[in-house]
DNA sequence: CCCTAACCGAGACGGTACGTCGTGTCTTCTG
DNA sequence: CAGAAGACACGACGTACCGTCTCGGTTAGGG
């Protein structure tokens, strides 16, 4: 009801300004001092509340936005993946965001605590989002009752991050119409599926 | 023809010494001084040859070992991939080799020259094989004429590097054979696709 | 008249807790955080009573005891002038006192407010109780009319500073007496002075 | 004969560059970083030389001149020791040495081996030129031969040191007549000595 | 006897400096 | 005469205190 606590506006200045550096010259050579003392903060202000340079970048990534990753429900299940994903390419694998997002994975990969952060904070909340949605689609009948709603996910999911994370190669609309076709249609070896 | 020169084993001294140390404290903690120390070598030794930490840790990891991830052909190309696939989990998802490689690509994330490196020495060898191992089975009749080898290779890859990189889940045979099935028996949405 | 007020308390036992902690870790190392956190007080509470370290310092140390130093007057002004040299040796230049007498001189040395207490408070004290024992002597005949008081008690002083500062070589009573011999005995330079 | 090592250059410059500063904020105020700074050197460079701040400030201050207080040899002991007393006082009781000495054996109080180092460096050098010049004066019949040489130098410097270091009054050349007709004349308690 | 202003503990805060580590370059000296 | 050894300038680390500044929670005295 009242004003924000003080605590509250340094906590939001440093992540500010620590996302600001970041974007900047890189998650790289982000360093706890610039941010420190660009903030106009003292160093243990920072230690205080992040352990780590890793942690902090972390929160500033995350805490800076909305994703606007959410499903919506039009009725067609196609219709509405193809949508997030596309809103999800654009915006995890395009500067801004991209490169950030990028150094996260790329820090996860040694540092069990980003690894774990990530996953709670992002990854689980955004398959649990596509999970429910396969999920109403199947109860309405538009995915057979046997449908493999987490093997889809990660069907849809995986071939996405290979190309952010692997081979570099750019996400297009119409790379993911391949893969929704595919997942959707089928993908007989044969001419006449089943 | 005779012994191997000098300078070559210098070379392979000190990848094999940055391996080690990086086995036993992790990439992060990698130093060029520890590798110059424990090698017996000056840090211009080094630097002489690898511009970076990075560019040193890539080829000591992509030297060190022969992959043994060549496609067999038994004439099941189901077989065969089922096969080059928990190969290639075992090897990459598992200690000692998985947090390498981890962190190999983490480091790409932000390092073009180890993620071109990366690509180029490893990844497209492996795509490139893969692909050939499908044009045989397309040649042979195994799979559609429209098969679409290149997205089914990022389908079966995508996932399992989905699992490594973001959620850390296990890989296991069970999984492998769930990606494969999804793939060449369809996944049909409905009882009756098309 | 009645009971010490609650901020007098507080006074003392910051000095107590102060004094306890130069005993145990010296001057040098001595910190406010710590005397506040050990008094379980407040910082403010002590720099609201000190302007520094250094003052509270002094405050502490001149505070803790009565020096003891005061001169006797049994009518023998070298027997008494033995007697509180010696004792002054006793307590300033051995543990405990010592090192902290020794800190608190060394601490003077760049500042002018701590210089000026220690004088005020301790030296001019001192220096006027020597003084006025040897008036009386002189007074008393034991001491040439022109006698120089203020030298005599400098070359009494002097030399036992020189020690305990300089050069760290003990003060023993056969030092001390050899400085009165040398001092009222005469040092002449030829068997024949003057 | 030939130029002068690369590393003993950095050791002269780290020292002018500490010494300038000293004089400029005093030693209180000097810092490492400050000093590597100006020097346009690496913090390490001065870690490497000297352990500590007061041991560089040491040989900062002990290795910036010569002295000049060597003893001259006219004939007159007492003219002589005037003549270097004079030239003492001058020296480390005014700017610019003197409170840079005065820093010095302020430190001394609490550092062990500041105190050995100012002792075997300057002290003890200065009080073996001083006794050996007492030592010949008195070989030549100028002093009794029961003279104490040891005292006699304690005698001289004590007071100095107590009115430099303790009542920071001023060392003057009447000052100094005192001090030497006093040990010289003998200061008999009695009218007429002996 | 309550109210209220002063005081207090606790410790966050912006700073400064510490002493250490690793980088990539540059020197020195040796086998 | 190439290479080990390591010095070097630099930049960042994470820590310790400084002296100032909130923040609540007493606490005692005056109404």
């Amino acid at each position: 009801m009242n004003a924000r606590r003080r605590s509250d506006d340094r906590t939001e200045t440093i992540m500010r300004t620590a996302l600001d550096l970041a974007l900047e010259v890189g998650y790289a050579k982000l360093s706890m001092e610039a941010v420190a003392a660009r903030a106009g903060v003292g160093k243990d202000t920072i230690y205080r509340r992040w352990p780590s340079k890793a942690l902090l970048f972390l929160d500033a990534v995350l805490s800076s936005r909305n994703t606007g990753l959410e499903h919506p429900d039009t009725g067609d299940i196609v219709a509405d993946l193809r949508e997030v994903m596309s809103r999800a390419a654009d915006l995890l694998a395009r500067p801004p965001w991209g490169p950030l997002y990028q150094d996260l994975i790329g820090e996860a990969q040694h540092n069990p605590d980003v690894a774990a952060a990530l996953n709670q904070r992002f990854i689980q909340p955004q398959t649990a989002d596509t999970l429910a949605r396969l999920k109403v689609a199947k109860e309405q009948g538009q995915l057979a009752p046997d449908f493999d709603l987490d093997l889809a996910f990660e069907i849809l999911s995986g071939p996405l991050y290979f190309r952010l994370l692997i081979t570099q190669q750019p996400i297009t609309q119409a790379y993911i119409d391949r893969l929704l076709r595919a997942l959707f249609a089928g993908m007989a070896p044969e001419p006449h599926p089943r």
